[in-house]
DNA sequence: AGCCAGGCTTTCT
DNA sequence: AGAAAGCCTGGC
């Protein structure tokens, strides 16, 4: 899938992806609320790692990790080990017009394998929220509760807080990240955590199907959340989050969603999901504007 | 039982 | 002012 070659300095070395991989659309699709951009790469915090990654080349990305902590840790994190282009050419525009446009539009989005814990509360708080507003929510949360950590270079940030962390906050700790109701939300899922009810050790054993049901017996975890913990937090990648947009181009697009052929995408709905939700969020911005 | 309206906090455009 | 990657509650 790549190639790697090593440019000298100690920790810095560059990977050759040829693979769909498009920082800034994974960026923009939001999967991950908490990239940072910084000059021209990105820093990006996964557990209690940091990772600066900039582009460099048509398929070069310098990257300021060991070649071990890379195999270890980020190429699981990018799902590297998996072809999007293939996934890609399921798609094809006599079936559907729409989906192939919005694939060749979205062409580098990847699914990232984050922190299931950290996307179950991420997504809770991303109600009635838009993307900028998440990231804000989010890293008050991180600021509030996680550990600080100090990266290589000199560069401080925030741990995504444990369930413990957030369990531990007050309650005029955790309003002061200015949830609104989701802060409630937030409590039940931390309480939860530490009671045992919710497991991801146990959860990423279960079917797709049946980590739906017990996502959504915590308190404030509907169908939508529990899609995007399945899809984001433990790689379900036929899970089919439904949002707002992704009803709205169900509705005006597939009938209600009965053209929309599920079964010819299987087990891949999930990565089409983001294809049409970057496609039909942009373009709705882009008509709004004009 | 299953559907639906109303309400909820805050931020961004 | 209205919308924003929704969910809970109560009433039919």
């Amino acid at each position: 899938m790549y190639n790697m070659k090593k440019v000298g300095m100690r920790g810095v070395f560059v990977i050759r992806i040829e693979d769909d991989f498009d920082l800034e659309k994974i960026a923009d699709s939001g999967q991950c609320f908490r990239w940072q951009r910084d000059g021209d790469g990105f820093r990006i915090p996964f557990r209690d790692s940091l990772l600066f990654i900039r582009k460099v080349g048509p398929q070069d990305y310098e990257v300021d990790c060991t070649e071990e902590e890379f195999d270890s840790i980020w190429r699981p994190y990018f799902d590297l080990v998996r072809s999007y282009r293939a996934i890609r050419g399921k798609i094809k525009k006599k079936d559907d017009p729409v989906l192939f446009e919005a694939a060749k539009l979205g062409q580098g989005i990847r699914i990232l394998k984050q922190d299931p814990w950290e996307m179950l509360i991420t997504f809770i708080i991303s109600q009635r929220k838009n993307i900028p507003a998440i990231r804000q929510a989010v890293e008050a949360v991180c600021r509030a509760a996680g550990k600080k950590k100090t990266a290589k270079d000199g560069t401080e940030w925030y741990m995504f807080p444990s369930a413990e962390e957030i369990a531990s906050l007050s309650d005029e700790a955790l309003a002061s990240c200015r949830l609104g109701y989701r802060d409630k939300y937030v409590r039940a899922a931390a309480e939860a955590a530490l009671r045992g009810e919710i497991d991801f050790r146990k959860l990423s054993a279960l079917s797709h199907e049946d980590c739906l049901v017990e996502l959504q017996k915590l308190y404030g975890v509907g169908i939508k959340v529990a899609q995007c913990v399945s899809l984001f937090g433990l790689h379900h990648l036929d899970a089919f989050p439904r949002d707002v947009w992704i009803l709205r181009v169900l509705d005006e697009v597939y009938d209600g969603g009965k053209n929309y052929r599920f079964d010819a995408y299987a087990p891949y709905n999930g990565v089409m999901q983001q294809y049409l939700f970057e496609y039909y969020r942009n373009k709705n911005a882009r008509e709004v504007s004009v």
